[in-house]
DNA sequence: TTGCGTTATATCCGCAAGAATACAGCGACT
DNA sequence: AGTCGCTGTATTCTTGCGGATATAACGCAA
């Protein structure tokens, strides 16, 4: 019995054989308000400036790009993605000052959990088997 | 079908309804060696002293725990679960001297991380619609 | 007015993760 | 010897999530 999973290791391949990775998200009731996938679509709106592009972007569907982007509005008071339909390149969405300001504390807020776990994280590294 | 979400909740900062969550896991290649799940079904076999007991109480199937088991013992140096078949209560499980050693410093880091994010988590859920 | 690319939304389908189930092996105790 | 409750493992069943697909509306430009 052999597990053949190793196919979804594509784009996040360059993990060192062991990490320690903190994720951070910011749940409001049922739904997740915030996370490491949103935070990232976040960015890629800002580059791109549609949705669809950011979504073929990071490898995910429009479908799901678009919830994400749903939920996040949801539980801000303020948008943090504007969007408009029409238009000479048939519409886009925009990263609102209030979506630049929320993604820049969240990044600062990993930040700082990140750094104040090194020293744990290498003592727990040292019982690893695998380097 | 009713989620119970807020077990989680025991010791640490809480905050309302908003809440932001850190989640630690520790990857090695393929597998997650450490997670929340692994830290709580460890928790649990120390309490219950087998693994079907700790799976029935942390609401999961014996299958599901097993493998959470089996991965952690495949990923240190030295089991943390250890078991033994037959016997007078048919058998059972116990959590290592080294699994107990890994799981408190497991939970310290989490708590290192906690404190180093409540500043900057306050900050963002000022924005939150709810709560 | 037609065409374009996007947002917005509903519906269907496939698949994989996990639950459910089943069963063998073990070992102490009656 | 037989029972009991657990570990260990295989196999089947089920369900939820996401992907794929389809379609409408929109608004500008040619």
């Amino acid at each position: 019995m052999i597990k053949k999973r190793a196919a979804a290791a594509g784009k996040s391949g360059k993990l060192s054989a062991a990490q320690l990775q903190v994720r951070i998200r910011l749940n409001v009731g049922e739904d997740i308000a915030l996370g490491p996938g949103k935070i990232k679509l976040l960015r890629l709106i800002d580059e791109t400036g549609s949705i669809s592009a950011a979504a073929r972007s990071a490898g995910m569907s429009y479908r799901r790009a678009w919830l994400l982007v749903e939920t996040m509005n949801a539980c801000f008071v303020e948008p943090l993605v504007t969007t408009e339909t029409g238009g000479t390149r048939g519409g886009g969405a925009a990263v609102t000052a209030m979506g630049k300001k929320i993604a820049t504390l969240y990044e600062a807020i990993c930040q700082d959990a990140e750094s104040a776990i090194v020293s744990g994280a290498k003592r727990l590294a040292r019982h690893l088997k695998s380097a």
